[in-house]
RNA sequence: GGGCGAAUAGCUCAGCUGGUAGAGCACUUGCCUUACACGCAAGGGGUCACAGGUUCGAGCCCUGUUUCGCCCACCA
């Protein structure tokens, strides 16, 4: 490889197209055979509603960080992709298509409906599945699963029956949260509540055989047809006259009781409540308690139905502002408040959802809950960062049952039976052809379909082959870890944990790591819905998939979320273009080389020893926080040891003994360095990086095979402190070189004299860097030394104890120099001074601890000669 | 009403066991130096939200306050 072969800018497009395939066919995806506990992570499966946002390739890539990293450890490893069917979401999107078209679902009827969804799946199962690809996920494909497929299907119908058969579902009529345009019921967590401006109206219900009125605050007056009682609480004496009275309700002139129940708040609103026990969660247990029948006055679009007298056939809105403008023309409304309260929405369709009564079907939750909840105190189960625990055991401890039904046609069927002659129910996993009870063949199957929740809940271990006692299921269940977002800690997490140990008898994973949400710049959350994410694939086409990849990651610091926009991904493609172009030096300087470590070794400079500490440090630390969860932090380690270090700093030195040749002394040295560092960056980079680090790793001479399997970097030996003392010494002398140079407007390519008076056992040190720092700092010449003479006119800085003079004869503005050196001589004042103050503390003297006086006592001397040289220094020029 | 999180440079955020405040972007100056202008070198810029406290020493620990965000809760 030659560097005409290499571009000068990095194209992403031309390498990203070539590696995927190759990996794949490879077989690297797929778990190596093999003894020792494998790494396997489940896929928190994407909806096939829509394709793939930033937030997922988030999620993704740090689940693929952490299955490359595993797999170069040489563990067998699993990431199991699949997806979910997403019953509410995806039939909501396929209805909107129809509505577009002028249809509705039930034109269709419910087989060609099925059809459409279908199809609807297929065309966005390709699309994501294209994504992931682009992305780079190593999932297994070969063990791809979906929530609707047979095996998961038949999962979803065992549990069913099972926790029918134990008692833990059942049916029954009660008020469950209705979606009246999804006309579907929802669970407790598909409901997001809003705070919104609302208005309390006080109704005035005359109270029978009197000229009086008890005075009920609602926020909801068009329930008021759906009333069957006043009640108020025993003890308020306001309304302990009315015992046993009875309240005409307007319009319907229905007689209602006033009862008396703990319950009532005597001090909000008027203390009096009205009673609508149909369409109010704690009216029905009101009215439970009181043996009152409900009246239920909407239809399931929430469409007052035939109860609802005179205001039949009017939504609910407008049945609310005729009833309350027919109360006040019969002057029967009190008065009206405003009022601000929350208000549940449909996740899907953010319509306001109506507490509805209506017969489901539910899971007891409270005996499943109890080993989840004791997991956690088991150590069985640990979730990062570990504030979310006490979000997870809130949740549990609190937990309501489960309304799993729902009145929908994509998901799965629930598998009940009833008999049409003897009206049995039958409850089976595959579908019975005649009554248990009767024989009768007349048999049909409940109309509804299960939450899509449910079958995910399952995912863990349905997806390795359950019920069946697979070999799959004993290699890999329980996973490594889940990887996922906060935002599904009810809805999915706490379920499998539940489900996990209610159908396998232990927990799906030991470790749940839950990281930040991506927003945009504006603060929202990504979604398919608001269209403010972009898509990954286009991401990648711009700037690419490994700029995307890495981006991520250093944006997200552990657990918050993130702020992105498409141009922060120039922080990626940028790095990825600076590893091209270091690669692009390198490589003709290694061709033909072949790794000899023997030979190198006695010859390796301060500077080679220097990097290759600093390359152990970093491949320590990334080890080291890819194993707390710290992927960004891990993804830092390496831009800034490859950046800041092996570029700035590293191929600069390196630089004349490359460009010398082969031949030349020192040449094994600088290649062996050289080799040794490119090789172990290209694999630590590999899980952030996948496809640059596979096609350098692949122009490197002297590697073998791909990197994707290479082997992980080992810890390697201990840091070498004394050559990084001596280089960071180096890099301080340059550093302050630079700054006179560019304070007195030298232009960088310019050489210029430059005398360093060295004091102390760093003057030998000083001595031998003096190339290096000649070839750093443009000095020539460079003289060093104890006895070197201060020029009679000079620019001049003091590093350390070290006084630096660039003689500038005739150059040099007196005046500037000056003020210059003033400045730099008060920072020194001023530290000194807050130095000694410190020092002469007789409390931090006993009191602090040893190394850190000591260090005190250094730096005191080193500033004292520093201020004293400054001085000197400055006085010539006064 | 409860819980959690955040507040550090103009912006987005690091700062892990208290010991000399950092990065990226943006900004200023000089450079197309034979890997890279997607770059190099140098530089400016901070009462670490506020008020107390603990400590020899606080961005970090404790208490309270303010502002923002998120979650939970049967506020008719």
């Amino acid at each position: 490889m030659t560097e005409t072969e290499l571009p000068k800018i990095y194209d992403h497009t031309e390498v990203e197209r070539r590696w995927y395939d190759h990996w794949e066919k490879q077989g690297y995806f797929r778990p190596r055979d093999g003894e020792g506990l494998p790494f396997v992570t489940l896929i928190p499966p994407p909806n096939v509603t829509g394709s793939l946002t930033i937030g997922h390739a988030f999620n993704h890539t740090i689940q693929d960080v952490l299955t490359r990293w595993q797999r170069m450890t040489g563990v067998p490893t699993l990431w199991l992709p699949g997806f979910d069917h997403a019953g509410i979401a995806t039939q909501n999107v396929v209805e909107r298509k129809l509505t577009a078209e002028g249809k509705s679902r039930h034109d269709l009827g419910r087989e060609a409906f099925m059809n459409e969804v279908w199809k609807w799946k297929e065309h966005y199962h390709a699309r994501i599945t294209e994504q992931m690809r682009r992305i780079g996920d190593s999932v297994d494909w070969s063990r791809e699963r979906f929530t609707m497929d047979e095996g998961l299907s038949r999962a979803v119908r065992e549990v069913f029956v099972c926790l029918y058969k134990k008692g833990l579902i059942y049916r029954g009529n009660r008020i469950i949260n209705w979606c009246p345009r999804c006309l579907t019921a929802l669970s407790d967590e598909e409901v997001e509540y809003q705070e919104l401006d609302g208005k309390l109206y006080h109704l005035m219900y005359p109270i029978k055989g009197t000229q009086k009125h008890i005075v009920v605050a609602t926020t909801r007056p068009e329930t008021m047809l759906g009333d069957v009682a006043v009640a108020v609480h025993p003890k308020d004496k306001r309304y302990t006259p009315l015992k046993g009275k009875t309240a005409i309700l307007p319009f319907l002139r229905r007689e209602i009781p006033i009862i008396f129940d703990d319950s009532v708040d005597p001090k909000f609103g008027t203390g009096a409540v009205k009673v609508t026990p149909a369409h109010d969660p704690n009216d029905f247990e009101l009215g439970q308690r009181h043996g009152l029948t409900p009246i239920v006055v909407m239809d399931p679009s929430a469409v007052m139905n035939e109860n609802a007298g005179d205001f039949r056939g009017l939504t609910r809105e407008a049945a609310r502002a005729r009833i309350v403008e027919a109360l006040q023309d019969r002057g029967l409304i009190a008065r009206i408040e405003p009022h601000r309260h929350s208000i549940g929405h449909c996740q899907r369709c953010d319509s306001v959802v109506e507490p509805y009564l209506s017969l489901q079907w539910f899971v007891s939750m409270k005996p499943l809950a109890k080993p989840a909840l004791e997991a956690i105190e088991k150590g069985e189960l640990a979730i990062l960062p570990r504030r979310w625990e006490k979000v997870y055991l809130r949740w549990l401890e609190g937990i309501r049952d489960w309304c799993i039904s729902r009145q929908l046609w994509w998901g799965h069927r629930i598998p009940v039976w009833t008999c049409a002659k003897c009206a049995e129910t039958i409850v089976e996993v595959e579908p019975p052809t005649r009554c248990t009870k009767c024989g009768a063949t007349d048999l049909k199957q409940d109309e509804d379909v299960l939450d899509t929740w449910f079958s995910s809940w399952l995912w863990p271990f349905s997806t390795l082959g359950w019920p069946e006692d697979t070999e799959d299921l004993k290699r890999f269940y329980p996973s490594s870890v889940l990887i996922t977002g906060p935002d599904i800690i009810f809805f999915w997490v706490a379920r499998m944990v539940m489900a996990g140990y209610e159908f396998m008898g232990k927990a799906p994973f030991p470790v749940v790591y839950l990281h930040g949400i991506v927003r945009d710049a504006q603060g929202r959350k990504m979604s398919k819905s608001l269209g403010n994410s972009a898509d990954p694939i286009e991401i990648s086409e711009k700037y690419g998939a490994d700029s995307l990849r890495l981006t991520l990651l250093l944006l997200s610091p552990q657990g918050s979320d993130i702020h992105f926009s498409d141009e922060r991904v120039d922080l990626g493609r940028h790095f990825a273009n600076k590893l091209w172009n270091a690669f692009r030096l390198v490589a003709p300087h290694l061709r033909d080389y072949t790794p000899d470590e023997q030979a190198a070794r006695p010859f390796l400079t301060d500077a080679d020893q220097w990097i290759l500490s600093m390359l152990g440090t970093t491949a320590r630390q990334v080890t080291r926080n890819l194993k707390a969860y710290r992927i960004g932090d891990a993804a830092k380690d390496l831009y800034d040891f490859t950046w800041r270090e092996l570029c700035d700093w590293y191929l600069e030195m390196a630089k004349p003994r490359l460009y010398a040749g082969p031949d030349a002394p020192g040449a094994e040295a600088v290649r062996f360095t050289i080799h040794r560092v490119f090789s172990t960056v290209l694999r630590l980079l590999h899980p952030f990086m996948p496809y640059l680090s596979e096609e350098l790793w692949h122009a490197l001479p002297g590697t073998e095979g791909d990197v994707c399997v290479a082997e992980w970097p080992a810890p390697g030996r201990a840091a070498n402190k004394e050559t990084e003392a001596k280089i960071e010494l180096l890099k301080e002398i340059v550093g302050s070189i630079r700054n006179l140079r560019s304070e007195m407007n030298i232009p960088p390519a310019r050489k210029a004299p430059v005398l360093i008076r060295a004091t102390g056992p760093e003057a030998e040190i000083i001595r031998g860097q003096a190339e290096l720092i000649a070839l750093l700092s443009k000095a020539e010449p460079l003289e060093t030394g104890s006895s070197v003479k201060k020029p009679a006119v000079a620019a001049s800085t003091v590093v350390r104890s070290h006084e630096i003079f660039l003689p500038l004869e005739g150059l040099i503005d007196v005046d500037t120099e000056r003020k210059r050196l003033e400045r730099e001589l008060d920072k020194v004042v001023r530290d000194f001074d807050q130095s000694m103050r410190k020092l002469q503390n007789e409390d931090f003297l006993g009191k602090a601890k040893k190394d850190v006086v000591e260090r005190e006592r250094t730096r005191l001397e080193s500033l004292g000669m520093t201020k004293e040289k400054l001085e000197r220094n400055l006085e010539v020029l006064r």
